[in-house]
DNA sequence: ACCTGAACACCGTTCAAGT
DNA sequence: ACCTGAACACCGTTCAAGT
């Protein structure tokens, strides 16, 4: 990569992640290009689609997310509360801007998604929590990881599009914790 | 209302129920001012907003909302059943057209949208449905009906987005449903 | 090899002119 | 009172010309 094009390439990611968390995934790509000081043309060159964009802007994220996992299985404390705080992990992690949480949920399923790397990312991660649980018996057993991730991230992505406080979305993950644990 | 009128109106409340079936309720307007026959500015002049558009087309919904929520708590069976029926039914209600699950869903909090009035039969009928089982005695009492509405409208939102059949919907349902009850 | 920016397409929205 | 459709604005996307 030529020296003014890694150049580019980063200032517009960097410009793109300013933007999208400001005026969330549908902001304007000709606003970021002009931040970047960059022709259209040339972002588009870089990141065919807005999931490109997105998919580099997150680049950084999966350690985050690999770390938070680390973290939440250190947890002290009961199963419940264990999987309590992962699902608050999960909510802050997925919600970096507007419209991430449906973005990031919908493409969970979705093979063909540019994002789907980081999608795994998010999905192993939970599982790990997952498996944890699973093997103190306190888990019920008839419901896939995945759609563990798309009950918690349905609650992210209405919570994001009500602009819902913690102390909202709190009382709907404890339905979820305690549908899941028998 | 001039005879013109009405019957422009009526013709483009019929269409625009049509195409947000086809194509979801981020169809283009001038789509469907085209399909009824009419200018765009005869669309924008009944319509200010593509929400007043919706609430047109859902006119008749209201009344599909009260009979299924008469029929769910005319249910025989146990309590859990009782609410898992009602969350199917919910999910098919708002589940009119691509985005409705998450348009509805968002809108349940906001008193200024212009759909508030249909959002509000939605939360009556939920309301009588866990009245029942408040009065029964199953359901926790920490969590307030809307929250139940936003849980349930989460997962029809991840299922329109990530076009799940009925069949990956249910488990869902059912974590949410066993963490309401005690 | 990469960038630029004009050009095109599409769509939402407005409004002057018409009936 | 209502309708029409041209006009404008905005944005995504492409591509010929340039370095």
């Amino acid at each position: 990569m030529r020296a003014d094009a890694r150049r580019n390439y980063d200032r517009i990611v960097e410009v793109a992640r300013e933007v999208f968390r400001e005026q969330g995934y549908d902001a304007s790509l000709d606003e970021v290009a002009k931040r970047a000081g960059v022709g259209p043309g040339t972002l588009y060159r870089h990141f065919p689609k807005r999931e490109n964009l997105l998919d580099a802007i997150m680049q950084s994220w999966v350690d985050r997310v690999t770390e938070t996992a680390d973290k939440a299985l250190a947890h002290e404390g009961t199963d419940r509360d264990l999987l309590l705080n992962w699902f608050e992990q999960y909510v802050g992690l997925i919600s970096q801007h507007k419209g991430a949480p449906a973005k990031l949920t919908s493409a969970m399923g979705d093979p063909d998604s540019p994002i789907r790397t980081k999608c795994q990312v998010l999905a192993e991660a939970n599982d790990r929590v997952l498996e944890r649980l699973r093997q103190d018996g306190v888990l019920r057993e008839d419901v896939e990881p995945i759609q563990v991730c798309r009950l918690v991230g349905g609650v992210a992505t209405i919570a994001d599009s009500s602009e819902l406080d913690a102390a909202a979305v709190r009382p709907m993950l404890e339905v979820v914790a305690d549908g899941l644990l028998r």
